[in-house]
RNA sequence: GGCGCUAUAGCCAAGUGGUAAGGCCAGGGUCUGCAAAACCCUCAUCCCCCGGUUCAAAUCCGGGUGGCGCCU
């Protein structure tokens, strides 16, 4: 199997350095696993990487697609899992870096995903149940068609319930049917950056405030003024919400940074969460991020 | 110094005699095509302190202490 290393972990971490690191003492590249990343226009608030942090790196998958955009896990794997080949094929160990433990998992796992694509319609269609008949109805409705997996999702877990139902309706099988066992596809080394949460939580706070002195609020308005909307998908990240918000509410710039730093601090517990799942995943406390520490990791 | 109001978890806060709502924060978790999304769970043996009334008090009474306000 291909080897690839992973440097993933919570936002704010301090992966983008170290992924550069590790890029340069390997003479390799670096494939970030970010669903936010891949909008173009989005920079300050979602700390893509600067020509500068980069250190002449390549990185790949930022700036993919428009703001307009809806972009998926399915998109991000294909184009991801072709980067990575084609790294290998070069005699290069891919780095994928990020924090979006969703994306790293599609390409590092041989998931199926229901085998069924998004559908936008069957989407509508429940959405419109769900707002003329509740949350319970829809759930009732997935208890008809699969109902172990109604038994596994809340009823409150709209989104997921949706999906369900949607892979039922697109493939003719059921969610529970999928029984993909996360087979990984190639040998994987991943390490995250373990800060005490009080730290990380600091440097997140910090991180804001940077971001707002870089011009959050600015890049905000451009989009806005360019249509992106907070309909578009990209609208969801964290610091292009809460300013949109703000923008329309009239908060000053310190609610919206309280609101922002408090989202990502969420957001970072989550994401902690979600990376202690991954298989053999190292965490490596902040002194121990070295190049060559990653570097040793990945030969043994 | 006098008078009035007030005192419930880290924060906001309901409850005014029958055995502590809710929200926030915090922590834990879920995650198979919107994932920086969405969702779930936990979180006051106790209501400032002391004494009293009562079968029963966070809730009533008295005193103390702290806070707030007004007056002199």
């Amino acid at each position: 199997m291909d080897k690839i290393l992973v440097i993933c972990g919570a936002t704010a971490s301090g992966k983008t350095k170290l992924a550069v690191d590790c890029a340069l003492k390997l003479n390799t590249e670096v494939i970030s696993a970010d669903s936010q990343l891949v909008y173009k226009e989005l920079n300050i608030g979602t700390a893509k990487p600067t020509a500068e942090e980069m250190r002449g790196v390549k990185h790949h998958m930022l700036d993919v697609v428009e703001p307009s955009c809806n972009y998926s896990v399915s998109d991000y794997e294909a184009a991801a899992r072709k980067i990575a080949d084609n790294l290998t094929e070069q005699g290069k160990v891919p780095i994928i870096c990020g924090g979006t433990g969703f994306y790293i998992n599609s390409v590092l796992f041989d998931l199926q995903y229901g085998n069924a694509a998004a559908d936008y319609k069957i989407r509508e269609q429940y959405e419109k149940i769900l707002n003329e008949n509740g949350k319970e109805e829809l759930h009732s409705y997935l208890k008809k068609v699969d109902p172990e997996t109604a038994e596994k999702l809340h009823p409150n877990d709209v989104k997921r319930v949706i999906r369900a139902l949607e892979i039922y309706e697109v493939s003719g099988s059921k969610k529970s049917d999928i029984k993909d066992g996360f087979n990984p596809r190639y040998d994987y080394t991943a390490v995250a950056i373990d800060y005490p949460r009080e730290e990380l939580y600091e440097r997140i706070n910090n991180r804001v405030d940077e971001m707002f002195e870089r011009g959050l609020v600015d890049e905000v308005a451009l989009l806005i003024k360019k249509g992106i909307n907070e309909d578009c998908q990209c609208m969801q990240a964290i610091g292009y919400k809460e300013v949109i918000l703000g923008l329309k509410n009239g908060y000053n710039d310190s609610t919206m940074r309280d609101i922002i730093k408090q989202n990502t601090r969420h957001y970072a517990k989550r994401q902690i969460t979600f990376f202690k799942k991954l298989k053999n995943i190292i965490w490596l406390k902040p002194n121990e991020a070295t190049a060559e520490n990653v570097a040793r990791l990945l030969n043994e």
